[in-house]
Order: structure tokens, then C-alpha cells, then sequence
DNA sequence: ATAAAAACAGTAATCGTTACTGATTTTGAG
DNA sequence: CTCAAAATCAGTAACGATTACTGTTTTTAT
């Protein structure tokens, strides 16, 4: 069958203990810690496994590379137009997927990102 | 000063006009019909400065290319996992936003994608 | 223990996007 | 209206994130 390696095993780790949202070739740095001589090609490969696995979300938010995030609960992303930071909001109850569900879509996942100004750098 | 020319006038126009969630190569295509000598550098450019100024909307939904769209009402994005259709769903009163705001964040703009399975591609 | 299936490392190729150049258009002052 | 500075353009080259490919290694299941 499918579904395991000592890779994509160090690849999900690296996601779901970190904070931020790493783009594939911060994963890649991050794991080669763990195996030295991964390749960039493998990292690629299994985050697309993974995200369509539904193990891991990925977030664009129009800086060139995908941010990949182990934390598939619903949240909010928080980009700021200032310092490019991606912050997390969390959310009680997912009203959006909800208003989805109710036109006749099956959700199954869903990415909701916020542009604007974070807090601190509101305060320069 | 800035902020006129032909081009960008036709580029804005395509996407006020459009319905779908064209990427900057559809959008290329579309103009051409207006302007045929349209250079597709210039449609990058435009799209970026109009996306700047806040006048357009970009989505990612993970197929490759960014889609743009005119419409910067806050609404949703139902992406189908099967088609790959986009779809608005309207947005009565934004709580994203709103709760953005409650924490501390100055919202200016918000992109809210739902994956899933749309009412066509349910029925097969 | 072993053969088929899956995954890998490494690298080449792809393709969406950006950057650059010299020519054209737009703007605003006189 | 006229003209020079500023903005924009067309066309194309370069870039960089991602994907595809090849021969080898690991995993799985018998």
C-alpha cells in the first residue's frame, strides 16, 4: 500500500511543531536537520500528499511561495501588508463553512486569510 | 501623476465584467480583444498596481496560477475539488473581519476560500 | 526471504511571474 | 497649443517556485 516513510513523517513533524507557516523550502531546511540528505524534490512531493490527504493546509498570501501550516482546525490567517507576518486568529464556530453548506456545497476545508495591518506594525 | 492609460482601463474592465475568476493569462487573452497588441508583461504589471490599489482581488487556489477578481465585496470562494470551478457565495455581514478587528489587526481586505465538492460534482 | 509497490535522491524541465530596455503615451506647466 | 518630465508600454530575457523524470533504495505483504 502506501502511506508511510521516515520522510514524510519528518515532514509532518516539522509542521505540526511549528508556529509559523513555513513555504516547502523552510520545510526543507527544517527537516534536513533531521535527514541531512532529503531532497527538495521529496519535501514538494509530500506536501502535496499530505495536503491532499488533508493532513496539512497551505496558504498563498501573493509573496511568491506557498505557506504550509500543520494545523487544519479552521482559523483565521492574519497577513500584514507591512511585515508579510502570518498570524493565527482562532474561531469558535466556522460560520463561513456553514453559510457554504447551506447552498449546497460540501466542504471539506477551507483557508480564510485577512490582509491588513498587524498590531505592531500599526504602532510605527 | 498616475493612474491612467488604455491597458489598464481594458484590464479593469475584463474583470468587472467577468464572472469568472480569470488568471492573468485568461485575462491576457480577454483584453486582446480590445487592445490586440497588448503586452502580456503589461498585464502583469496592471494587475499588480490595480491589485495594489485595492481595486481587484486575487485568489490561490492551489492549481498553479493566481485568479483575479473584480469583485472586492467580502464574499466567499467555493472551490471545487473536482472541477476546479470557483464559486461566489455572498456574505451578509463579514464576522472574519470583524473578528480580525476585535483582536487588534486593521482589516483592509480578506479572501475566504472553502474547498470541497460542488452541487454538480455531488451528483455523479 | 523476496518480489512487487511505493518512495527516494538528484537533477532537468516547466511555467507563472518579474525585471529590464528602449520606444510611446500621458500629464501639467508655460 | 507646445514641450519636457513622468508614467507607461511592447517585447523579451531572466528568475524562481514547482513539477517531472530516472535509476536506486525502502517499504510492504506474501
Amino acid at each position: 500500500m502506501k502511506n508511510y516513510s521516515r520522510q514524510r513523517e519528518a515532514i509532518l513533524k516539522v509542521l505540526r511543531e511549528s508556529k509559523s507557516h513555513p513555504t516547502a523550502d523552510e520545510v526543507y531546511r527544517r527537516v534536513r536537520e533531521i535527514i541531512p540528505n532529503i531532497s527538495l524534490g521529496t519535501v514538494y512531493r509530500n506536501l502535496a500528499l499530505l495536503r491532499n490527504e488533508r493532513d496539512i493546509i497551505s496558504v498563498s498570501v501573493g509573496d511568491g511561495a506557498e505557506h504550509f501550516d500543520g494545523d487544519c482546525s479552521p482559523h483565521i490567517h492574519l497577513n500584514c501588508s507591512e511585515c508579510g507576518k502570518i498570524i493565527d486568529l482562532g474561531l469558535e464556530n466556522d460560520v463561513i463553512s456553514e453559510l457554504a453548506a447551506k447552498s449546497g456545497f460540501t466542504p471539506h476545508g477551507c483557508v480564510y486569510v485577512v490582509y491588513g495591518r498587524c498590531a505592531d506594525c500599526a504602532t510605527e
